[in-house]
DNA sequence: TGTATATTTGGCAATATAGCCAAATATACA
DNA sequence: TGTATATTTGGCTATATTGCCAAATATACA
């Protein structure tokens, strides 16, 4: 690894690389509306559980999420809800992404049927 | 990949995973405080040439970057301050997890001496 | 205790990422 | 045009990540 980037960049991306997987988003903003156990999750997700509980272990180790056992289910929360905060800027650069596309488009004369639904 | 995930974490998921690496988090940071070119990168982080040029490849297709020809360098800005917004939040997250582990520390009976500088 | 349910772990194969070197490309300027 | 400087690209190896299956572990409850 380079030799001058601070070992504080290295733990912010790790918690940041934990965060940065589909799955493991649409985790963080089910757990941000309610807590959830394995199951209920896997139910929504719709792939392995193991796979799932993998996940689940990843944003555990970041620190991101909590456990708590109840009966037979472990149920997860979210530990700092400001994580989700800056989904809205990162909407903002997918839109303005997608506006340079178009333009690019335009400029060549390539018409973009809209989509139907 | 899961079917049930819809394509929009995927997308948000590739930004994120675009931020999330050391070196990827400093580059942003001090485009953030001034633009640069690849060489003025390069010699903060101490790496071949060729590997900040990808990593600076790396921001740009996930549009965070933005780049201008000027005489004989390239520079680099940052598209979308608020892409570091929440740097503060992962910040929370660290030190929260430093505490745990100091809890756990303690509760065990060892001591940790604080570092000298 | 035995059985069903819930979750994690180990192991494996496929894929993605990172970082280096060498080479290609582009620009400035003598 | 030739040379130095700046940047990107191709290719390679090492490493990390992902996701599945099978097995292990834990709990509830009859």
């Amino acid at each position: 690894m380079e030799q001058k980037i601070h070992p504080q960049y290295e733990a912010r991306a790790n918690i940041i690389k934990a965060i940065g997987h589909p799955t493991r988003l649409f985790i963080l903003e089910e757990l941000h509306r309610q807590e959830r156990c394995v199951n209920e999750l896997t139910d929504m997700i719709g792939s392995d559980v193991s796979t799932v509980s993998k996940h689940l272990s990843v944003l555990k180790n970041a620190g991101l999420v909590h456990d708590e056992k109840r009966g037979a289910s472990i149920y997860y929360k979210l530990c700092c809800p400001c994580v989700l905060d800056f989904i809205g800027c990162i909407e903002t650069v997918l839109k303005t992404n997608v506006e340079k596309q178009m333009n690019i488009a335009q400029c060549c004369g390539i018409t973009i049927a809209k989509p139907e639904h």
